[in-house]
DNA sequence: GATGAATGAGCTTTCATTCAT
DNA sequence: AATGAATGAAAGCTCATTCAT
């Protein structure tokens, strides 16, 4: 194996465990509120070391929120390329949802703390959806599906999506916040028959 | 009229006036984003003076909660205080939700995107939901009532508002996002439906 | 005296502290190689309150160089006010140019080493000349008086100001690296009859 | 030809391309804000490797302004091998100079903004005129052949050459601003007659 | 010779908060 | 109540230089 194949793998990996380390951070104390010495120094890597791989802090947050976004995309393909009745789809995504904020709460926290509450941070780079394109396009599959099943009512995508995610976030928030007095997971029945009987045709 | 009399009304009338300037800027820049000498700046009044009235910018972000939710909170109980059913009470409250975040949206951005975002901000003085707990409270009756009435499925409260907040906030963002193809009032029915048919019993 | 004329009146003169050291230390160091660290250490105040004064290193550089070039500004206008014989008023420049080069070297430095050196520090805020406009002005004047008085030839004003210019810069440049072998004012003489011969009517 | 013959060869292509490319950066953006990656970059080159070739941005500075000089210092002494009178000797230097400021700005520019203007650069290993000593010298030869010919007023060399350098460099530096109305090659005749008249014997 | 990841000191700038007036 | 100059710690970011490969 050539040198250079070993340099360019272990870039890739510190990349990774930048990623990795600064989602953890930016989720739990938020993106102003973590710095750039705070993250190097977790990983053991000097400050200049660090802005070689990510530009800036901004940049940094960017790459995350694609990652992230990729990562729930990827599960809820799965999903979407499957043969189950949408009752059944809605109960998988919710789940696959509550299960990432309970394994990996830092991406879930992430999206809402991090990328829906500082949008100056995701301006320039992350206009509109494009940072979260692959997970919001599955939730269009899924629901665009249902529709040409007959399964779901035909209204706004939008007006659909904001109950799906808006849902899903406010839970997820209510159990960090530890306000909930039961775990996330035992909501999932209810939950998905609420977001059924929302959508379902009538 | 005693001059004391005047100087706690100015004194008042002052405070006011430096909680909805903070509450402008809070929701529009954030509140990492915005200083204590922009807010100051824009009054016209000194720093030093601002330090006068609140203690510390937490100390302001938190007062600014507390009078959001005091305000939702008094204009959902009105609709709690009627006699309509619970179809026509969600769409009432949704459209409150709406009108709000139309006429004042500084109210609603700041809840989104202030207060729920930030939670280090409000942990000391804010612990879990006192702060919005006028607010809270009046959706709570609202619940209670439709599921005394038998209009609505008996279910673990926080899941009914989950779904109705969630969604509300997460159409609020989309259309702060400029994502939504059509103005928000024209989802009220919509949403409204959407809601009924989540929270109704079967 | 009301407190708040002596506060405007004690803020003026740490403003002209700020400027006298700053032009100092640039005119010494350079532009890049000195700090704002250095600068407020110097004084003896704070980094963050120098800021209160300048708002950044690139404006308090383009204050500078106003500041001399008002001075400059003002000491050729006497020139120009009198009614000495072409001859006379050269000597006249060249004498409170050199003079300034030994009693403010800093003035002259600055002008020749951070002013005209790097330019992009004053691209924005100095385009032109405009931040050297009372000092070219005067030289201006004086060069059309000699035209009009058909002592000077008429030329292009540039080649006048280049040379008048050029020649004294080049003079204090030399003085400065040391490289001259006699005082700089011996020079006075030589200096300004080789300007009056090199501009007069042939 | 000898394998080690063609190494040294290449290792001094790639030199030269490094103090072309080097010049070319620093004359146009000036010492401090070019940096050492920069110049790599554009090259194609690790910086790594440059520092093989240069041992700092100081020498690697002082080796261009060698090369300047001597380059300048070849094409005066052309003028000074010569048989022309002082007259036309000067026209050509002063043409000399304009044709390298037309035709590669960035030597003159370099001279001009980045040696004279930075000193500390140069003050270990260039200190005095040692680094322009070529250049300085062929101009000394031509004032003492013009002083021993009779044809120039034998005066301080300095007092001349202040004369010629800042002269002509004043007005390539207003021709870098834009700011004179014409071309530069325009002025040569005015400016050699404006020298030969300063300098020649009354 | 060549690479480029890594270092770390140091820079400019910001801002919540204090305090003398 | 009111002012705003002053503080100072800390942030994001840069870059000449080194060194393991």
């Amino acid at each position: 194996m050539s040198s250079t194949t070993e340099r360019v793998d272990r870039k890739a990996k510190k990349r990774e465990k930048i990623v990795r380390t600064a989602l953890k951070l930016f989720a739990k104390q938020g993106f102003y509120t973590t710095t750039i010495p705070e993250i190097a120094g977790k990983i053991g890597m000097s400050v200049g070391n660090l802005y070689n791989y990510f530009s800036s802090k901004e940049i940094l947050a960017q790459e995350i929120i694609r990652e992230i976004s990729a990562y729930l995309g990827s599960r809820i393909r799965e999903v979407n390329d499957s043969d189950l009745h949408v009752r059944e789809k809605i109960r998988r995504i919710v789940s696959i949802y509550f299960e990432t904020a309970r394994n990996e709460p830092e991406m879930i926290d992430f999206f809402l703390r991090v990328y829906l509450s500082n949008r100056e941070v995701f301006h320039e780079g992350c206009e509109g959806m494009i940072c979260v394109n692959e997970f919001v396009t599955e939730i269009m599959i899924f629901f665009d599906d249902g529709v040409a099943n007959g399964e779901l009512k035909n209204q706004d995508f939008f007006s659909a999506f904001g109950l799906f995610m808006g849902y899903l976030g406010g839970m997820v928030f209510l159990n960090g916040e530890r306000i909930l007095p039961r775990r996330l997971e035992s909501y999932i029945d209810d939950i998905s028959e609420n977001i059924y009987n929302a959508l379902k045709v009538p």
